[in-house]
DNA sequence: TGTACGCTCAAACGCGCGTTTGAACGACGG
DNA sequence: CCGTCGTTCAAACGCGCGTTTGAGCGTACA
């Protein structure tokens, strides 16, 4: 058999899927490689474990992500006059797209949520090393743009937003996607609420 | 022996820590007996199963602060005129007490922000079904005193802060408390902080 | 004093977990 | 044609899980 995707690309994917849904502990390996149509061996076989198979999950996708972001940054800041709903957009956007465009890409926002949740201690210092640098580099153009903000008030406005992000992205709350509108247009939309919100927390007087 | 604490109590102080620190599912019944100094067999005693427990874990705290939190709502609007800050303050304010006076208040925040992660229906459906009008009567105090914003873009924003406030109260984020700061005094100033940040995004353009 | 009751205890239950094993498979080069 | 190597396979490993059991404990009330 030829199948489209390879042993590998099919175990990220119902990894990702099912970690969105159950966790990362409360997917098994049993539940992935039988949604994977795989062999239950074939995940330490590729991956080593089930923790590195975590990381692998992550790293497929924050690659991109991380890029389109810092190229969405430089370019905002190489504007003439870079503003703050600009800055903040470069940030959502790439996400935005990666949510809705990439099969799958749902689901990898839900778990990227669970990740900010989790405590553990492997997870947290694998994103933290190898993507941590993002977050920083646009509190910087931030801190260029508000120079009057100081700098623990700037550091509890991107917590808050950080926090309202995850929260939004969980889809906990009370907003609900009406019949009438597309996925698409859902995440469109709250996207847009999000930098509006956002924008105007940072510049509380 | 009188211990300070029945036996219920220490395993419900026991679980929120574990479940703070590892997940509903990552903590183990044993791992929290033993933390409890309880027998195994106890929390089936008391609780029925594990489910049960978490669905407590909740309920003893969210009920004290769901009072709270309807009482200064009750007392805000009862002002000559009841502004915007106040009732965000009325929101803010008991959770910031929950999360700093009480002993093991701090992880009851880390649970509560893992709950949002949580796509565990039965979970979700315990908190929407037992304190969803919370949330829901704070919208109406909102919209009252802002006609002019939609109901949709308001409950937007209602999502965004609530997920702020969780993952701000829970010490996810970069801000700590300086040496030099008492616990009460860095929590008047996250309250403060928080009501101007949330204030100015609920009235943004 | 006796017994009923709320609670605690050590031990065990079956189950599903992550991981390991060693054999089988199939394409490919010598 | 045989041997090699990357991959897949069914089966098993030991372990820790949530839950159940039934005996034992102490207190309180008749």
């Amino acid at each position: 058999m030829h199948p489209h995707f390879s042993t590998k690309e099919r175990i990220l994917s119902a990894a990702e899927e099912l970690f969105a849904r159950h966790g990362f502990q409360g997917a098994s390996l049993r539940q992935v490689t039988a949604a994977a149509n795989v062999n239950l061996a074939a995940v330490n076989y590729h991956f080593g474990s089930k923790d590195n198979l975590i990381n692998e999950v992550f790293r497929r996708r924050l690659d991109e992500l991380t890029e389109r972001r810092l190229d969405a940054l430089k370019a905002a800041k190489g504007q003439a006059k870079p503003t703050l709903d600009a800055i903040l957009e470069a940030f959502v956007e790439p996400a935005l797209t990666l949510a809705s465009d990439k099969i799958g890409g749902a689901a990898f926002m839900r778990v990227l949520a669970r990740a900010y949740a989790e405590h553990d201690q492997s997870l947290r210092k694998f994103l933290s090393d190898n993507y941590g640098y993002v977050l920083k580099s646009f509190a910087a153009a931030i801190q260029e743009l508000m120079p009057e903000l100081d700098k623990e008030a700037l550091y509890w406005r991107l917590d808050f937003i950080a926090g309202a992000l995850a929260y939004a992205m969980s889809e906990f709350g009370m907003v609900k996607r009406p019949a009438g509108r597309s996925e698409e247009e859902h995440r469109r939309h709250a996207a847009h609420e999000f930098v509006r919100f956002a924008t105007a927390g940072l510049r509380a007087p």
